[in-house]
DNA sequence: GCCGTTTTCGGCCCGACTGTTTTCAGTCG
């Protein structure tokens, strides 16, 4: 449990979870586009969407068969190629079976409208192997010529080619949300009798990029919602538009598809396209177990073909037999086990959060005073702000001096004395030094209320010298926080290598705080980790690391990701009230998570 | 290819939309 997300695959020997799930599902496409049985197909591209959702890195357990053996859809087949993808970074099935097809089907399927079978007939009977003839071919009113294909189809494909997501790229949740929020109040004031209007999807379950948003309603007059929909102003194209359900991409290039059901389909549809996938999967399964078909319209009874509707997700599960499972949690990675032995956590929500632990102001990189950002942050809703500007070894953000420090103390005292509604904490973002030292003496770290300690130089440093630098920065009494613990910046720079566990391990032996950053960009550390270190005892803050009076509102991310990681608000050190939280950081570092495991069992 | 308190063989989640077709294949989610 690393890195190695956005990193570019090494040619062997670590292959990671994503490297293994893209092999099989290439392998699933190719055998598709081969003519294979639609269920050996599905057998890897299930195999594919439950890797990508595994708490574990498959390469540190290639060698217990029996721990392979028990993940679903793990059979003889399966488990063997991972262990060879594994062991060599390479599966000789897959390398014969690419080899026997025509180049380009991989690629050509990754453009919207192309399946394997387009794409093989393309290959083959046109000799079409990569975009570029494709987009030619259409052109030229030769590809329009296939069987089952026919202009129209073909110039849909071509405008698909032309946009953003046929690139494939997925888009950050921080731009996706707003967006989506804006398309609603859009929609909704110009088709006023839209009921239910919401998003569902990966952007429900807070995923940290989203391939496009899925958003739903309920109406007397369908067409009028799909006229209304197509309409806005913010949308380039119409993908589709059928009676209930349109897919149009906006200016920014973000898909939006669009469904409206009856009052009655509401609930069903909302859970159904909530996803993911394979919670969606379980649960049908786990329907027709109990003599019910479910489908985006309620369940139907398989015996008598009656069909019964819901007015709640919750009346769902509970006719399922279990209690109501949040969207953040829905990847089938065990929560309807832990639903079944009622073992669901209380997941953290916003309202939990009540100070923020991490911002910057005109003093170093952010861009404004004190006083404005402070305000800003009451205005979210906050009732403590630590201002924890850089230290002086980020020369690029104008990193405070010793002497800069302490009169940046003096301005953040006098301005919480001043101010009501808000108090004001003292702190530091200080950088952890190369071999793991402070960047402020010790004595300067001990006046203030708060200091996060990040990596923001050095970062290609191998796994195990990060990892004791991390380890060495938290064995000092003053450092209270590890802010944006890998460094990712999403999209952009690749996680720093580090020991993760090992981290964990050292965070709860030395009365470390991990944070959950927040902001758009970062996102860090992210769900996997929160899982793991939830399990490990962690405890974390939650920081927005806002350099702008209006990024406080960023806090719903990372409450997203924590949620995502089953964190309950126990665990959390930012939902203590002030006057707990100035216990907390005056308890010495050893009794911290003693005092927090207090909290949780008083609440 | 996987899997089994109905099964070790015979099943495998469900439905909308499109564009092509005279009833449906392909794609998508």
């Amino acid at each position: 449990m690393t890195q190695a997300e956005d990193a570019v695959p090494p040619s062997v020997k670590s292959a990671s979870n994503r490297d293994i799930a893209r092999v099989f599902t290439d392998i699933a496409t190719l055998l598709q586009a081969r003519g294979d049985t639609i269920f050996k197909t599905r057998a890897y591209s299930r195999a594919a969407d439950t890797i990508d959702n595994l708490q574990f890195e498959l390469a540190d357990a290639a060698d217990d068969e029996d721990r392979l053996r028990a993940i679903p859809g793990f059979g003889d087949a399966i488990v063997s190629k991972v262990q060879e993808l594994v062991r060599t970074g390479r599966l000789e099935f897959f390398e014969k079976l690419k080899a026997e097809m025509p180049a380009g089907i991989l690629e050509l399927t990754q453009v919207p409208g192309i399946g394997p079978k387009t794409a093989m007939r393309a290959a083959e009977g046109l000799g079409i192997h990569s975009r570029e003839q494709l987009a030619a071919s259409i052109e030229s009113g030769q590809f329009e010529q296939l069987p089952r294909m026919g202009k129209k189809a073909a110039q849909n494909i071509l405008r698909h080619l032309n946009t953003r997501m046929s690139q494939g790229e997925r888009i950050a949740i921080g731009t996706a949300l707003p967006e989506a929020e804006r398309v609603m109040a859009a929609l909704q004031a110009a088709c006023p009798g839209i009921r239910n209007l919401t998003y569902a999807g990966s952007l429900r379950r807070h995923r940290e990029t989203i391939g496009d948003v899925d958003m739903l309603c309920s109406a007397d007059d369908p067409g009028a919602v799909m006229d209304a929909f197509s309409s806005l102003t913010a949308v380039r194209n119409i993908m589709a538009k059928g009676e209930t359900k349109s897919m149009v991409v906006l200016d920014s290039g973000l898909q939006v598809d669009l469904r409206v059901v009856p009052d009655a389909a509401f609930a069903a549809t909302l859970l159904y396209f909530t996803g993911s996938k394979e919670h969606g999967i379980r649960l049908r399964d786990r329907a027709i177990n109990r003599g019910l078909s479910l489908n985006e319209y309620g369940a139907t009874d398989t015996a008598t073909g009656k069909t019964e509707t819901f007015t709640s997700e919750e009346q769902i599960y509970q006719r399922l037999g279990l209690p109501y499972i949040p969207p953040e949690l829905r990847e089938d990675s065990g929560e309807l086990a832990a639903a079944e032995r009622g073992e669901l956590p209380q997941l953290i929500t916003l309202a939990d959060v009540r100070g923020d632990l991490h911002s910057h102001t005109d003093w170093t990189d952010g861009r404004a005073y004190i006083e404005d950002m402070a305000n800003a942050a009451k205005d979210a809703g906050f009732e403590y702000l630590a201002v924890t500007d850089h230290s002086k070894s980020a020369t690029v953000a104008n990193g405070l001096s010793v002497e800069r420090l302490a009169e940046h103390n003096e301005a953040v005292r006098v301005l919480d004395n001043k101010l009501d509604g808000i108090h004001l904490l003292t702190g530091t973002e200080m950088d952890i030094l190369i071999d793991g030292k402070m960047d402020y003496p010790d004595d300067a770290l001990a006046e203030l209320d708060i200091v996060l300690g990040s990596i923001h130089s050095y970062m290609d440093q191998d796994r195990a010298t990060m990892t004791a630098r991390i380890i060495t920065a938290m064995q000092n009494e003053n450092l209270d926080i590890i802010a944006h613990l890998t460094t990712r910046l999403i999209g952009k720079r690749a996680p720093v290598e580090l020991d993760f566990d090992a981290i964990c391990k050292a965070a709860v032996e030395t009365g470390t705080v991990l944070e959950i950053n927040a902001s758009t960009q970062r996102l860090d550390l992210k769900d996997l980790h929160i899982r793991r270190a939830m399990d490990l005892g962690v405890i974390f803050s939650i920081g927005t690391d806002s350099h702008r009076m209006h990024q406080f509102v960023d806090a719903r991310y990372g409450v997203g990701m924590a949620r995502r990681g089953w964190c309950t608000p126990q665990r959390v050190i930012n939902t203590l009230s002030h006057a707990d939280f100035l216990r907390f950081v005056s308890t010495p570092k050893s009794g911290r998570y003693a005092f927090m495991d207090r909290y949780e069992h008083q609440s």
